[in-house]
DNA sequence: CTGTTAGCGCATTCAT
DNA sequence: ATGAATGCGCTAACAG
């Protein structure tokens, strides 16, 4: 491999010049800089970023934990996608670490990330709970910012929308629709954004003088194969619905060919409406109607609290409920 | 920042013996280790890994290069989910970098991996042409492949399917269904996948004793959007058709939706196919039709190639035919 | 404007 | 088994 030493020889400078014209900060007559210019091209060389990063002692790169096995789905590459493109913005390179499985398996991702040397590092957590959290937060020093969770103790190193109040909102659509048979897909256990949605759900059906009925609620995990199965079991229960409400935008399309299956079409027998406002939902037949989660503005918002902390706080994004097809008037409606 | 040095002194060792205790290639006597370990806790001491890559001249990581705008689909999510799968596999971290709009930003893309030192790199091109990245691999030492590209001039530095016979495949299945006056929904201008689709649909028409039909012909860009435009222009011109093949799933959607939108019924008044099997054609309704794509295997492949030169040579891996609802037997057939 | 020197943090000789 | 010294490739003073 060549280095800066091999350019300086050939040019017949020394390292500090190369480094100079390489950079740019200082100075350097043009004759010499075209001669360095000559021997790197000759040369081929390309400065090694390890060595450069270690004497600055600065990486230029924000890492990013998440659950690779979540990488797949729309949610999560449309939040890669984000973070790729305002790192870029901002002249960082993302890396991404695989949470994988469990705590401590997080923990670690965050500890490859730190040991990498990242300015900042950005976590959608999955396993590790708030208290942990802070907890990390606490012990260190490089800057780290959550997805998805609400840290009291940190309101500055976090970014989430309030997954409970956009279920409201929703479940205040259905409801003016008139639907009061509506059954619910939970998400996976123990997912703190699950919980609050399905928490959603019940206020708002208590808040309608209505009492959550069992009968109607299922619990998926996420997964569009798991809302194919919620669907059946639902259907197989016979119990009467005229809506049903997916806690994601995959699981409500597993619900829809469970519906079609079964002869029911959409929306004229069943509604059904999901969250997350995935693509695919405005293409879907019926389109899905949904609850957008600003997806752009929370990564934006979490990879500037982390790389410019002078920067006044944001308020929390809201999600927004979009109404499209898939909801229709309860023609049972009295 | 804690380093080794503040460690040997908490320890009273030198740093040699903290590196050793660290990485465990050499004895270290129990006790002093002891004493090692209990200082890394009490300082919270973080090996750092630029200053570790730098010194062992190897840094344990592999890059991607594709362009970020396309993280989006569930295409390339499928192939960032394999590709940091099977790195890990291979105790490698995935680094992404983004190859943007252009082949020269592509060729930045792929320095910025370079200058970082990975020990291989992988590149779904978008902009760079073959005979280009013929040149990048031989103008380069570090191990290169080429995702979804046939490199005649290199053949251990490439994978990929061979989509015109896939499409061939594709055709030859709907043709046995009785249909004729098929429509295709090509892919983006100059992608050379979507070339050889679309040659494939061409050939196999040809092929068949038909005369491909320039009406049944309009083209896409890769987006649910554009197939949706692209299925209303197809309706627009007033010609018959039986069936629409799409170049992905993604438009093969979009198709749907404007024939939904026209009241046609799928697939008994319109069949439709698609490619690179995404997780939603199984659960759309129709279920799609599509070839499978065997992305696992090819970003498999690619990996071992790169990691492991001296492997044996892997076969080309085959699209494979999907067969779903969202193809019927044409009712017109003869 | 340019060369010299001294680190950045760690791994690895070579001695002991 | 452990310590001292050297170097990985580059940047940043410090001189001149």
């Amino acid at each position: 491999m060549v280095t800066i030493l091999d350019v300086a020889r050939l040019a017949g400078v020394s390292k500090a010049t190369v480094s100079r014209t390489l950079n740019g900060k200082v100075f350097v007559r043009e004759e010499v800089k075209a001669r360095v210019l000559q021997a790197i091209a000759e040369t081929g060389y390309r400065p090694n970023q390890l060595a450069r990063n270690l004497a600055n002692n600065k990486t230029n790169s924000v890492g990013l934990v998440i659950t690779n096995g979540l990488y797949n789905g729309p949610f999560f590459s449309s939040m890669i996608y984000h973070a790729a493109t305002h790192s870029e913005r901002h002249g960082r390179q993302l890396v991404l670490a695989d949470g994988k499985h469990s705590a401590r398996e997080e923990r670690e991702a965050i500890d490859l990330l730190l040991s990498l040397r990242c300015e900042a590092i950005m976590i959608y957590p999955k396993y590790l709970t708030v208290a942990e959290l802070d907890e990390i937060i606490e012990h260190n020093k490089t800057p780290l910012v959550v997805i998805n969770r609400e840290l009291e103790r940190h309101r500055s190193q976090c970014v989430f929308v309030d997954h409970q109040q956009s279920c409201e909102t929703m479940m205040a659509h259905l409801l003016e629709q008139g639907h009061t048979r509506i059954a619910f897909v939970a998400g996976a256990e123990a997912s703190p954004t699950g919980e609050r949605r399905l928490a959603g759900y019940q206020q708002a059906l208590r808040n309608a003088g209505i009492e959550p009925d069992p009968q109607l609620l299922v619990r998926g995990s996420w997964s569009t194969d798991s809302g194919y199965q919620a669907g059946r079991e639902l259907l197989a229960r016979k119990v009467p619905f005229t809506c049903v409400l997916a806690a994601n935008d995959d699981m409500a399309i597993g619900v829809a060919k469970a519906c079609y299956e079964a002869g029911l079409r959409l929306p004229q027998d069943i509604s059904l409406a999901g969250f997350d406002d995935a693509d695919i939902g405005k293409y879907y037949h019926p389109a899905l109607t949904t609850i957008h989660v600003p997806m752009d503005e929370m990564i934006r918002n979490a990879i500037e609290m982390v790389l410019l902390p002078e920067a006044s706080p944001v308020s929390a994004p809201r999600g927004e409920l979009v109404r499209r097809e898939s909801v229709a008037a309860c023609k049972n409606a009295h």
